[in-house]
Parts: structure tokens; C-alpha cells; sequence
DNA sequence: CGATTTTCTTTAACGCTGTTAAGGAGAGCA
DNA sequence: TGCTCTCCTTAACAGCGTTAAAGAAAATCG
């Protein structure tokens, strides 16, 4: 098989399954890809430029195939689309968001997919100053959900899970506390699907009324 | 000096700034201690509840003092006082974000931040429903704001910070991609505090157009 | 008071990590 | 054939989180 860092990223990401990002280890990377773990120095220059690659291809393949609103498409829909296959693409490896947060990803697809979003604001008449804005505040919240969202997961903690409902519930005091023991509540009974889609909605309404849009919206 | 999680937390915290988290070893906490390093772990099980003892002193001490809005002062702007606070608490140590991002914290001074925050929006008018969905959604835009706002320092990268303004410019064909050419330069010229603050208004408008207000409001 | 137990720290050591150094196998080319 | 470049190997290093075992200091008890 030829080597290079994509193919190596691309191997590493099923390996974050086990272990998570902190149990990735040169070695276990090598040892599935048949090969000895200082081999990997020669296509990488060292562990964190395999995550940054690792991010990459996390990013590549959320957006893949990504076309610009068909007409007739609401800009809204579109960036909640988008909003949420990047969330999928994150969830399909544990510790996926972990990876990419705050990673250097600077890939061609990465900058056609926020000109593909600047434009689409663009059209929805949005001014060129505020365009700029939008897309960082959905990739924020995005990255921050689904950081918390694999957090409660809560497979980094070997002996039981302090992220179950009834361990937060017991450990909120409900007489003081009333709202919040019946958020917990919530939360853990909410679907995160819906949960997260609602709160691209919010930011997106928040966008359409903070914004002037232009003539014809 | 007595010794628990929380002392040893909190002389863990300055640590960070240099070397970031992955820099910060148990030797070196236990040596800014005046003790050996297997002495914290009569203390502290392992390094992950380390880490979430420090993630509880820094969000505690982002929220200590905070009050319930004073008669006048407008929900909106005390939640985003709220997130402006926690935001400030992050940057006051490297990847201070990280940190806090995905750890376990339940502390009695979260649920007491949690209940006032709901409180306040059931005084502003808002559905019990509704309520809980707000909270996350800051908080979630919050951490991860300031995840790439410490990632863009760049520290991670020893030679050449590759968020620099010019390098990540010179690589986005600004013939293909002018809208995402001169919105790296906007970034990168704006002010990151009225940057935040801003999202965190738009993140408010949304919930103001999304939900019902009762009367009164 | 001395004896015992409990609390906390030490030294020593374990397996594992990322990474480097040095060298060898093979392809392409003169 | 001999040279160079590419890619992989083996061997090794310092440093990591963590455990085991033993020792000191302090508290408790008869």
C-alpha cells in the first residue's frame, strides 16, 4: 500500500474507537497500517501533524459532495444541513469533535465550503461585513455540542459513568434547585438530534434578526 | 501546606502556560508542590480526575460572586455578562477551553449558576420548556469560541504559527475564494472580545424571535 | 505514658509513550 | 557497476502515568 499522510490519517481515525484520542498511540497507527511505528516519521512529521491530517480528513469527508442551495432552497435549511452532516461526520468517531477543535485545518475543501456558505449569504442578501460572522458561530456551537455530546458518552471514565442521569439527578439538591434537576431531566431524556437542531434553528433566527437582510427577503 | 484536589488544582492551573495540557505531567504538578509525584495520588485517583478538579476551580471561579439580575438590568445583558465571564476565566490560562470542554463538573456552584440562569429566564418570561434549552446553547458557543481563540495562539506549533493571518491568506486562492480571502482578513483584523461578545447577541436575538415571551415582555 | 493505628509521603520500579539515530533494502539512473 | 534517493527497519532514549512497598508523622487508644 503507498503511504502518505492522508492514508495514515485514514487509518488512524477508526482506531480513535478504542482508547479515544489520548489511547492513540504512534504504534497502534503503524501497527495497522503493517508497518513499524518510526516509519510514520517519514510521511509525518510528528504526532500532531497526524491529528492535523486526521482533522482534515474528518472535515474532507463532512462536507464531500457538498452543492451550493438548489433554488428554491431556503439558506436556512442549507446551513442546518450543513451544520448537521459536519455533526455526523464527528460523531462517527469517538472523540471526532476532540480531534478537529481547535485544529489547524487548512485544506482546499474546507475554504470551498465557506465560500460556498459566504455566497449563499450573500444571495439571501446579507451584508458582505456580516456574512463574515455567520459561519464561525455555527462552527463554534457545532464543535461545542458534540464535544459535550461525546463527553457523556463518558467512556474516559473507567468505573461508571458520572454522566448518567441518575448520578447528576442525585448529585443535584432538588429542593434548592428545582429548575435545574428538571433540566437534567430534560436533557437526558431530550433527542440529541433534535436537541442540536434546535439550536442551529436558534442561531439562525438569532442571524435572520440581528442582520438587515437586503431587498427581496 | 495542606494538600487536596483542589489545592493541587489549583497549583496546577498556572502550569499550563507552558507546555499547554499535554505539557502538564503529574511530576511537574507534584514538584511545583514540594512533593514527590506518586504523593497526589493519595489525593486524586489519576490524572483525568486532576483535570476535572481543575476544570471545577476554573468554572467556579468564573461564576463566584455572580448575583441574580438586579431589578432593571435586562435578562439579556446579564447572560451575556455570564458568558463574558466565563469566557475571560478560560483565556486567563493556556487551552484553559480544553480543559474545561467535555469535563465532568458538578459542583454545587454550577447548579447554583444553573438555577439562576433559569430563573432569570422564567422571569424574563419564558416557557419552562424553553428555559433549559438556552443554557447549553451559550454555553456550548462559548467553549467553542474560545477553543479556536486559544488555538489560533498557536503555541501547539513549535516552528511557525500557522494561524498567522499571512500564511493561511497566502494559502486561499482569493481568485477562486475572494469572500473567504476577505473574510480571513476580517478575522483576523477583529477584535476578538467584541467578536464574542457579538455572537453571543446573536445567539440572544435567536432565542428572543424563537420562543414565546409571556406577558410583559 | 507507650503501643497501635491511621494518614500521608517517600523511593523504586513497571510498561508504555513520542521521537531520534543509524543503517539497510530496493528502485531509478548514470 | 556504482551512485543516489526513497522508504523502512532495529535499537535506543528520556519522559510519561501509575503501582507497590516501605517509612515518617500524627492521631488515637489502653
Amino acid at each position: 500500500m503507498k503511504l502518505d499522510a492522508r492514508t495514515i490519517a485514514t487509518a488512524a481515525l477508526p482506531l480513535l474507537d478504542d482508547g479515544g484520542v489520548d489511547g492513540l498511540t504512534m504504534r497502534k497507527v503503524a501497527t495497522a497500517l503493517g508497518v513499524q511505528a518510526p516509519a510514520l516519521y517519514w510521511h509525518v512529521k510528528n504526532k500532531r501533524e497526524l491529528l492535523d491530517a486526521m482533522a482534515r480528513v474528518l472535515f474532507v469527508s463532512a462536507v464531500d459532495g457538498l452543492e451550493a442551495p438548489r433554488r428554491g432552497t431556503d439558506w436556512q435549511d442549507w446551513l442546518a444541513e450543513l451544520a448537521g452532516r459536519l455533526r455526523k461526520t464527528l460523531l462517527r468517531y469517538r472523540d471526532g469533535a476532540r480531534v478537529l477543535a481547535g485544529t489547524n485545518v487548512s485544506d482546499d475543501s474546507m475554504w470551498r465550503v465557506t465560500e460556498l456558505t459566504l455566497r449563499t449569504l450573500e444571495d439571501a442578501g446579507f451584508s458582505a461585513r456580516d456574512v463574515t460572522r455567520v459561519f464561525p458561530l455555527l462552527l463554534h456551537f457545532t464543535i461545542g455540542y458534540v464535544i459535550e455530546e461525546q463527553a457523556r458518552t463518558g467512556v474516559d471514565y473507567p468505573d461508571g459513568n458520572p454522566y448518567q442521569a441518575d448520578r447528576i439527578g442525585r448529585s443535584v439538591d432538588a429542593e434548592r434547585y428545582p429548575l435545574t434537576a428538571r433540566m437534567v431531566g430534560d436533557l437526558f431524556a431530550a433527542d440529541p438530534d433534535a436537541e442540536f437542531d434546535h439550536g442551529v434553528r436558534v442561531i439562525l433566527a438569532g442571524v435572520r434578526a440581528t442582520y438587515d437582510l437586503g431587498p427581496g427577503n
